[in-house]
Order: C-alpha cells, then sequence, then structure tokens
DNA sequence: AGCACGCCGACT
DNA sequence: GTCGGCGTGCTC
C-alpha cells in the first residue's frame, strides 16, 4: 500500500512528480508502470512511475493520477537507476532520458486506457527457436586470434573492461562469436553495440548465420512497432539472447546480461549531440556492463585515445592483435600533394591525374573502387561571379549547399531549402559560380571521365530510407557498381571482396576542422577506408589526396602507425590540457538576440569563475554561431580528473538556474554539454 | 518542452 | 471593432 507515487514526465524539468494515488490503485501500481496524470493546465500526459512512498509532500497541493497503463513494468528497476545516473552525469532531466529511452508510441499511452486493461498483449507472432550454437559460423581461430581470446579472458578476471585493439581484417568478429557463444552457453545475453545502421545488415547476416532466431535488432530506422516488439519481448522469459543495436539499444531492459560488445568503439557517432541527453552510449554501455555485473569488450582498429589512455593506465585491459587474418597485406597508401598536382597542372577538379590513371586500370581488371569525399551535396557554396554574392540560409550562419539533382540550395544545419537562382539577386550577373565539392559533384565528374563505369552513391541523401542502404550495399557486394562514392558512411567497418583502390579525395576538410580531436578522428576516418581496400588476395592501394601532405598525422596513415599518432596526440592534449587529461564540460547558451546571447555568456562566465576560477574558458562562439535564429554562445570548462564532480554539477546547475531567474535571460536556453565530442 | 494567459498591429 | 503575433510564467 502506498499513497504516493514519485513520476518522471517527458519534460526536460529537474527531478521527479509526486501525485496521490487513489485508493483502487493503490495496491496494484507498481514501480517501471506507466500512468496516466494531469500535467499543467488541463492537459494529460503519460508518466513513468519511479518511486512509490506514503510521505506527503507539505508545501504543494498534489493531483491524483487518473489511471494506470501498465499492470506490470514494462521498465526495470535498474534501468530506472541507469536513466538517473546518466541524468546527473551527463546533467540533463530525467524526463529528457525517459523521452530518449521509450519507443514513441510507448511514451504516448493508450487513449482510453482505463486501469488494468490498458495492458498490451505480447505479440503473439514471435516464433521463439533456439538455435543450436555447435557450429561456430565454420570459424575455427587461427592461433592470433585464440591467443587475443585467451588474453581477453584472463583481462575479465580481474576487470570488467577490455579493450581489443586489432587491425583491419584481423578477425574481431570471430572473436565476438565465440564469446557471444561462451556468453550463451551460460545462460546470459548479449548486447553487441554498433555506431551506424549500415553496419548492422552484414553483421546480423553473419550473426544469424550462427545464433538464428536468438537474435534481435534494434535501431532508429526500424518502426516503432519493431522496436516496440523487442522492448516487450525483453521483458519476458523469451527475451532476446543477442541483441545488435546502435546508441539507444543501451536503454533496453536485460534481465540476464552477461556481454556488452562495443564495436568501433572510438566512433563518433555514439556520442548524441541533440537533443538531450548528450550521452556517449559507449561509457554508458561500460556503465550498464558495470551494474548488472556483465563483462564489456570494446573492440576497434583505431582506439580513442580516451580508451588506449585507460587501457595504459589499467582502468581497462588491453588486448592486441597486430596480424591481419590469413595474412592479408595492409593496403599501401601513396600519399598525393594536391598543391603540387595543381602547380602542375595535373588536377582535374578534385581528382589528380594519377587518381585517374589508376581508377581507369581498376576497372579495366574489374576491380572495384571506393571514393571518400567527406562532404555531401553538389558544392557546399555557390558565388556571384560578379559581385561575390553569396547564398546563404535565413536562419543559421552557413552558406546554402547546392543539391544540383534536387535543384535546390539547403541549409544542412536547419533543413532550410530554397530553389537555385538563375541570376544574382544582387547584380543580376547570371554565372554563380560553384564552389568547392560534395559527393554528387564527385559523382557527376567520374561520369564524365568513365561513362562506362557504373557509379552508386552512398551519402545522408541517398540513404534517407533503409532499404535504400542495403540496395547500394547490395549492389556494390554483388559487383553490379563499380564506385562507390560516399561520405564517411563508406568508411564504416563494410567488408567488399573486389576492391582493390580506395581514393581519399582531399584529407583537408578533416584536418581542417577547429577541434582538438580533428587529427584524431581524421586518423580513426582514414585508417579505417583504407581497411576497405584489398581485403582477400590482393593487396590493395590506398590513394590518399592532400593539400598538408607532409603533415606528420599523413605520414601515421601511411605507415599505419596507430602509436605515433597517439604519442604526438597525447603530448599536445598534456600540453595544452584536453582530454584525456581534463574533464570538458560546455556549457550552451542560445538566445535570439545576439546582445542578449553575449550579455548572457559575459554574466555566466564571471559567474563561473567565482565558483571555478582559471577551468573556466571563453565565452567564445562556435565555428556556426547561429543556427535556427538562435546566436549561440559557448563556454568551456576543464576539470581536472580527481575533482568530485557531484559538488561542480549542483554549482553549474544553480548557475544555470541563477541566470534563468533574470527576466532578460528567461528566453533564453542554457544547457550543457558533458565530455563533448 | 508545451500550453495558457496577456497585451499591441492589419484585416472582415 | 476582432484575429493573432509570440513574450513570460508555470507545471506535482
Amino acid at each position: 500500500m502506498a499513497r504516493f507515487a514519485d513520476v518522471v514526465l517527458p519534460v526536460p524539468l529537474p527531478g521527479l512528480f509526486t501525485y496521490a494515488l487513489p485508493d483502487d490503485m493503490q495496491t496494484h501500481v507498481q514501480a517501471g508502470c506507466r500512468v496516466v496524470v494531469p500535467f499543467g493546465n488541463k492537459k494529460t500526459t503519460t508518466a513513468l512511475v519511479v518511486r512509490l512512498h506514503d510521505t506527503e509532500p507539505h508545501d504543494i497541493t498534489l493531483k491524483e493520477v487518473i489511471s494506470q497503463v501498465d499492470a506490470v513494468p514494462i521498465v526495470l528497476d535498474e534501468q530506472l537507476s541507469l536513466w538517473q545516473w546518466i541524468a546527473d552525469f551527463y546533467m540533463c532531466a530525467i524526463g529528457e532520458v525517459y523521452k530518449a529511452a521509450l519507443p514513441a508510441p510507448l511514451k504516448k499511452g493508450k487513449k482510453g486506457a482505463v486501469a488494468y486493461e490498458g495492458v498490451e498483449p505480447l505479440p503473439d507472432e514471435i516464433s521463439f527457436t533456439p538455435a543450436p550454437i555447435s557450429s561456430l559460423g565454420g570459424g575455427a581461430l587461427s592461433p592470433a586470434q585464440q591467443t587475443a581470446l585467451e588474453a581477453i579472458h584472463a583481462v575479465w578476471h580481474e576487470r570488467p573492461v577490455c579493450l581489443l585493439h586489432g587491425v583491419t581484417s584481423s578477425g574481431k568478429t570471430e572473436i565476438y562469436i565465440h564469446l557471444i557463444a561462451e556468453a550463451l552457453r551460460q545462460g546470459r545475453q548479449v548486447l553487441y553495440l554498433l555506431p551506424e545502421i549500415v553496419l548492422t545488415t552484414q553483421l546480423t547476416d553473419r550473426l544469424r548465420a550462427v545464433f538464428g532466431e536468438r537474435l534481435g535488432v534494434y535501431h532508429s530506422k526500424y518502426s516503432d512497432r519493431q522496436r516496440i516488439d523487442v522492448w516487450r519481448r525483453q521483458l519476458t522469459d523469451e527475451a532476446y539472447d543477442i541483441i545488435v543495436g546502435v546508441r539507444s539499444s543501451v536503454f533496453l531492459p536485460f534481465k540476464r546480461l552477461g556481454l556488452v560488445i562495443v564495436d568501433e568503439e572510438h566512433d563518433t557517432s555514439f556520442k548524441q549531440q541533440d537533443p538531450a541527453p548528450r550521452y556517449n552510449a559507449r561509457n554508458v554501455a561500460i556503465m550498464l556492463a558495470t551494474r548488472l555485473k556483465a563483462q564489456c569488450l570494446l573492440g576497434t582498429a583505431t582506439p580513442s585515445l580516451e580508451s588506449y589512455y585507460n587501457a595504459r593506465m589499467g582502468k581497462y585491459g588491453l588486448v592486441t592483435l597486430s596480424e591481419r587474418y590469413g595474412q592479408v597485406k595492409l593496403p599501401q597508401v601513396e600519399v598525393i600533394d594536391i598543391q603540387e598536382m595543381r602547380h602542375k597542372r595535373l588536377m582535374e577538379g578534385q581528382f589528380s591525374s594519377r587518381l585517374l590513371e589508376v581508377m581507369s586500370a581498376t576497372l579495366q581488371e574489374h576491380r572495384q573502387v571506393i571514393l571518400f569525399q567527406n562532404r555531401r551535396g553538389f558544392s557546399p557554396q555557390i558565388e556571384c561571379h560578379n559581385c561575390g554574392w553569396v547564398p546563404r540560409c535565413p536562419h543559421c550562419d552557413v552558406a546554402l549547399t547546392l543539391h544540383k539533382r534536387l535543384q535546390r540550395m539547403t541549409c544542412h544545419y536547419c533543413g532550410y531549402a530554397t530553389a537555385v537562382p538563375q541570376v544574382c539577386p544582387a547584380c543580376e550577373e547570371r554565372e554563380l559560380r560553384q564552389i568547392g565539392f560534395g559527393t554528387e559533384r564527385i559523382e557527376d565528374d567520374i561520369h564524365r571521365h568513365f561513362p562506362e563505369a557504373r557509379v552508386a552513391r552512398m551519402d545522408l541523401d541517398t540513404t534517407r530510407t533503409r532499404n535504400a542502404y542495403e540496395g547500394i550495399l547490395h549492389d556494390f557486394a554483388t559487383g553490379q557498381t563499380d564506385i562507390l562514392v560516399g561520405t564517411q558512411m563508406v568508411t564504416k567497418g563494410l567488408d567488399f571482396d573486389n576492391v582493390s583502390l580506395v581514393a581519399i579525395l582531399s584529407a583537408d576538410t578533416m584536418l581542417n576542422q577547429p577541434d582538438f580531436r580533428a587529427y584524431e578522428h581524421a586518423f580513426q576516418m582514414m585508417s579505417q577506408v583504407a581497411g576497405r581496400a584489398g581485403r582477400r588476395d590482393k593487396q590493395g592501394l590506398v590513394l590518399l589526396q592532400a593539400r598538408n601532405a607532409e603533415l606528420p598525422i599523413i605520414g601515421q596513415v601511411v605507415s599505419n602507425d596507430y602509436e605515433a599518432m597517439y604519442s604526438e596526440q597525447m603530448l599536445e592534449r598534456r600540453q595544452f590540457a584536453f582530454p584525456p587529461f581534463v574533464r570538458l564540460i560546455i556549457m550552451y547558451i542560445k538566445h535570439r538576440s545576439s546582445t542578449t546571447a553575449d550579455m548572457l555568456a559575459r554574466d555566466a562566465t564571471m559567474m563561473l569563475r567565482q565558483a571555478f576560477g582559471t577551468r573556466v574558458l571563453g565565452p567564445d562562439e562556435p565555428p556556426v554561431a547561429r543556427v535556427q535564429s538562435l546566436f549561440i554562445r559557448r563556454i568551456l570548462l576543464k576539470f581536472e580528473l580527481d575533482i568530485p564532480l557531484t559538488a561542480a554539477r549542483q554549482a553549474m546547475h544553480d548557475v544555470r538556474s541563477r541566470l534563468l531567474e533574470q527576466k532578460d535571460y528567461a528566453s533564453a536556453h542554457i544547457y550543457f554539454d558533458v565530455d563533448p565530442m
């Protein structure tokens, strides 16, 4: 019997809300059940009960719960406690975690739901067939893999987290499969996290061949219905043994989790940017595993500096696989100096004559080519030939990207789109020049250079739907296309047998990012895409075109020298006090008026300095200082690793609320990004 | 974040 | 004379 329920509401407000329970519900409602409650003026909302108690709050008049949605909990205690940890650590409201965690329809609740009748039956179409796992996908481990497997076990004997640093094609997946089979034999579940949807199809095909229907897939391009089915099934005794999923699958219920694999752990898409919760799923996965007494394996060919540092400091175990499976040779990387080629008039657009030659030879051998250009659209800017006018987004401080096929100019920050002007609106000049190269323009140029070649493009624009992805990848895998051009998407762990040439058209866009992680990320991206070349029977070739060809980072990619990259970057991180030597928290300030944003940023900085002194840097403006008509300012906080962050966070929350209490700042947005990427 | 209340411009 | 613009105030 409990008279009151503390609930989470899907709103960005701190804390829980307390409601009175009507007599008939007092014995039936449990933590983890949804209830319908009145909230604000008349509106009803679905809320999640997290606590039941008999302590009547004094200073507020309570409202009553209207009805109960679930007869049994749909969220487990361990999940609620993890959500609270996420809210605390990432400095957001638990309501925001709740919104991110639950598939959309579970948040809405059922209309007309009456207590104990709103309970949805479990889907009965799921047939549970425990596949035998005797044949491990035919995969006997190589001696190197066997050694690595034993080393991982040795690590887990002492600590829960192990970093597996294995070069591309070293056969990490085979090791994962063995570990999964072991967990299953012990009756435990496995969560297999991947950074991107692209990777799920190839991987799930491979895992399904071994584990059959014991495997469930969870990602954002699946329908709500499918995601709810996975969620509900996780609550039953017939829960999936293996979940393959992206970021948000760390929120799923697990009753007997034994192993968490975070594949491509360095990948930035594990970090959610917007909206809150701005969590890093890799770190949440580690916390999830630790809390549920499961083991955790972080796998990658190019560890994040944070994880590698943690491994070196003994916080994680470290296992290295330096040998490619079947002795496949690493590709040869050849650097092409764009500056030099331009002087010698050996560049045509983004293509050096060397690249065109090699492409031509590769196509003649009926081998395939991957071209990597980290920019979508046709050109990132157009400009009036006469007066220099550049079409810009009316809501954001960026030039509009030309999408030729769509005959539109679009803003990659807010989605604004407009027709391509026929003449310059400022001076009526007819010639509007296209500045810069996106994947669409590269695709056009390939058609001009190689009219016979079959070309496919893979970027955000060509993969809006789930099937589009699979179509493009299937056509390339089966040799129906010769050349695949794409953005970062093509770098991510795709296995193709017949690719012998990979070209990075311009390393410079990656290297020139105003971000302390630019070189680390450039190294990771280039190494990953290079790993796509020549996987089975022949050494592949990678052409790396760059303006700054002599930079050490380029040499490190050429020699595939992760250690050299690590040492050099760590020196800089230490010298300039960046992670992993400090913990970063950014306070973001957004306002419709630039002067208010400036004043607010100045006041906020002063208040933060009072609490944290020289740990506070700024304020400054991000590279794109206005998005969706809001001016953005940021304040950077650097905390030593041994500082207790709980008190610091409280002080930062206090600064935020004191600022928002001021009338001038009431309409501002202030939020934090903890461990920003 | 919603949603309502509350004061100032161009329309039937 | 109204419809409605979004500023600001609150939510157990």
